[in-house]
RNA sequence: GGGCGAUUAGCUCAGUUGGCUAGAGCGUUGCGCUUACAUCGCAAAGGUCACAGGUUCGACCCCUGUAUCGCCCACCA
């Protein structure tokens, strides 16, 4: 803004351009029993966040969405608040410690979690700050932390109950670990993606064949042993068996007879599963049950024991032999060269195959044998199939509903645990004396839990048990492990508001109206919600879920710190202004599209704030009566050019009210550009100037004006 | 392997109940500093709406198939 016309108040100007905010009371909404509410929850973003492009659509959306319903009387509410992320918080702790050469281990785990809540009490609060300086008309009295004492205690709550429901079990499975981070995730948590690697092809010899016999050349080999081929050769180590299909002419004589495993020279059994697919590789499996999730289910259905050979670090561990201490991916090289020596590698084939990845870090995930806490959730999941299937929650654009109907109905139970230390821990204790005695048992091969049963000496309870009540004994400690963060986000729509006591603010805000999120949020945290919600209150959580397109550069690729195309939106702000950013977002993003940004496109929202700062300079420089004796002045005769742009003006405000209504976002914000700059501007505002001087006309121009700012 | 989305002006994209001479922003060309705005105004050029069939009085929009690009999901050893 330059060269400002010395007759221009610009103080004055921006009073009473913005006095129609402050004349209304937005925040603090009440319980008001008379009205209905308009409620929508914020998804939580991570306090390790900061404001990206997804965030700024998503919240301006909402923000519409809030403002929108506001304006058209309703009592309504939009709650703020961040949740914890335990993975990605405990990560960034951990690297400002490493700067002081500490680990958390070091520091233990109280002194760590100090840390983590002053890093939080420093740093927690930037993408609050941040939404703030978007003009997210939040609740921000209503602010909510998933680790708040209120969101904590519905967390222990919901454990409990759903553990004494029979619903949560603990248990030895194959589960996506991270060597890095050195904890478990969830299916969600290890997002596969396409690797380049290699297919070994290996031979396994026959028992009878002496390994420094083998010469191995053309069609000789099928008579010295089994070819398998792999991906993961280092997991060779720990294989218990070879498996073939029970139809596979090739191999049928075969089945029950013995091979070696090269390098660890063990005898190993083929065996025959239908899982195998003759068709790939040479039809022949290597069976390694403690690293691969469907060799973990072949050594279930034939009685194999499965032999770790990892830690969780992802290094060899003392079952692999010379390779012990090798990280995992030079194992594989030193097993490569090994293999190739003994003449074992016959082939080695360029293979694209996809490999899970951890979430927070990027590092390829193990598939990892341990013991961890579980969901059980197919029972979760059918109710909250029914109500969408039911149109009590609705989906849009409705093609998501697929989506999530076919994840729900193919749902696998859910990894709760953690090996973190930020985060709820769980609320399971032990006794020490009947554990021991327990796992005296379990050695003896006894079986002791079923499901939901418990265990001996496990004790699932929200506080500290004093003592044990199979024993007595007061040795009592608590489970190490600390629970995934989407478990306290899925109960966020009712937790928020002080679930699972009965409040007023529960009962009249909950449920919500509408969730506004992105696709790949659909999984992690709309379905889990719907299945707490019907759960744990017996209703819906909301009613609409709306759901946005992902925010990509022009190449097309989602923008992410890892690839360098983020387009920051407070540098948006700096230098185009909230209002161009929000209003560029929302005119270029067609409902339910991805959008594609580059930094130019939002010369649009630019353009049309700086119109709207004129035009509303210009009438309001002009006017001369206060609001008062503007009301006085209401009848008036209209010219043609009056009644014109007052009848576009109403059209305008139900053309953009229906697009609201449908959540055609895009549709509304370029009607009223049209309106505002291409008729009241270009036309009116033009066709008035020799007039500006009457009454009526500042009358009019000040009705467009402040309806077109409401609009907006 | 399954599912979904996209394909419209030089560029980026709108276009929901099938009825237009198919629209916008940017860019391009010409003119314009008329006391809100050059982050502007006026005017103009520019499209066989991916391709091939079909339904219909009428199709950018509905149906079938093809091609290209992209995304998501899946037990790719």
């Amino acid at each position: 803004m330059t060269d400002i016309p010395p007759k221009y108040n610009p103080k004055e100007v921006e009073d009473r351009l913005y006095s129609f905010w402050e004349s209304q009371s937005f925040f603090s909404a009440k319980p008001n029993p008379s009205k209905e509410p308009f409620c929508i929850v914020i998804p939580p973003p991570n306090i390790t966040g900061i404001l990206h492009m997804g965030h700024a659509l998503n919240n301006t959306i909402q923000d519409i969405l809030i403002r929108f319903k506001r304006e058209k009387g309703f009592e309504t509410l939009w709650v703020p608040g961040t949740d914890h992320a335990g993975i990605a918080t405990q990560n960034m702790v951990e690297k400002k410690i490493a700067e002081r050469g500490l680990k958390r281990q070091d520091l233990g785990r109280e002194a760590f979690l100090e840390e983590v809540w002053k890093w939080r009490q420093n740093y927690g609060n930037t993408i609050i700050n941040q939404l703030k300086r978007l003009g997210s008309s939040c609740d921000w009295e209503r602010i909510r932390f998933t680790m708040d004492e209120g969101l904590s205690n519905a967390v222990l709550e919901a454990f409990v109950r759903l553990y004494n429901k029979g619903l949560i079990y603990k248990g030895n499975y194959i589960i996506n670990w991270c060597p890095r981070c050195q904890t478990a995730l969830s299916d969600e948590e290890a997002p596969y993606q396409e690797v380049e690697g290699k297919l070994y092809y290996i031979l396994y010899p026959f028992k009878e064949v002496k390994s420094e016999k083998l010469k191995v050349k053309g069609g000789k080999q099928k008579r010295q042993g089994v070819i398998v081929a792999t991906t993961r050769p280092e997991t060779m180590l720990g294989d218990v068996a070879v498996a073939v299909h029970p139809k596979d002419r090739r191999y049928k004589k075969l089945i029950g007879s013995k091979v070696i495993l090269p390098l660890m020279e063990r005898e190993i059994e083929i065996i025959a599963d239908t899982i195998v697919d003759p068709n790939f590789g040479t039809g022949a499996v290597k069976v390694t049950p403690a690293h691969d999730p469907y060799d973990f289910e072949i050594s279930k259905r034939h009685n194999l024991k499965a032999l770790k050979i990892m830690g969780p670090d992802g290094s060899m561990n003392e079952n692999a032999g010379p390779y012990k201490g090798l990280d995992r991916f030079k194992a594989r090289e030193e097993i490569i060269r090994d293999l190739e020596e003994r003449n074992l590698l016959l082939k080695t084939e360029k293979h694209i195959h996809s490999a899970g990845h951890c979430y927070r870090c990027h590092t390829i995930i193990e598939p990892y044998l341990s013991e961890q806490w579980f969901v059980r959730m197919k029972p979760l999941a059918k109710p909250a199939i029914e109500v969408v299937k039911k149109g009590n929650i609705k989906f849009h654009p409705a093609r998501w509903t697929k989506v999530y109907l076919n994840w729900m109905e193919n749902i696998k139970d859910w990894c709760i645990s953690r090996q973190i230390w930020w985060g709820h821990r769980l609320p399971v204790y032990y006794c020490r004396k009947c554990t021991k005695q327990a796992n005296g048992l379990k050695a003896q091969g006894s079986r002791l839990k079923g499901r939901g049963e418990n265990e001996k000496g496990v004790i699932i309870s929200k506080i500290c048990p004093e003592k044990c009540q199979g024993c007595n004994s007061t040795d009592i400690y608590q489970d190490e492990d600390v629970l995934d963060t989407w478990f306290s986000s899925w109960l966020w729509p009712f937790s928020v508001f002080g679930w699972p006591k009965s409040t007023a603010d529960l009962d009249y805000f909950h449920p919500t109206s509408v969730l506004v999120t992105a696709p790949e949020i659909i999984f992690f945290w709309v379905a889990r919600m719907i299945m707490a919600g019907l759960e744990f209150t017996g209703k819906i959580p909301f009613k609409d879920v709306y759901i946005h397109g992902t925010v990509r550069d022009l190449t097309g690729a989602k923008m992410s710190k890892s690839l360098g195309n983020i387009i920051d939106p407070i540098d948006i702000i700096e230098e185009f202004g909230a209002d161009a950013l929000r209003f560029s977002m929302i005119s270029i993003t067609a409902t339910g599209q991805d959008v594609f940004l580059s930094r130019e496109k939002f010369e649009l929202g630019r353009n049309f704030a700086n119109k709207v700062w004129n035009a509303s300079r210009f009438v309001l420089m002009n006017l001369k009566q206060s609001k008062e004796q503007r009301a006085k002045s209401k009848e008036l005769g209209l010219s043609l050019a009056d009644k014109w742009i007052l009848s576009r003006l109403h059209r305008t405000i139900n053309a953009v009210t229906r697009s609201l209504d449908n959540y055609r976002f895009n549709e509304a914000a370029n009607t009223i550009y049209e309106f505002f700059w291409h008729e009241f501007c270009d036309w009116y505002l033009e066709l008035t100037k020799p007039e500006i001087g009457l009454e009526e006309k500042q009358c009019i121009l000040f009705t467009i004006l402040e309806n077109s700012l409401k609009l907006l």
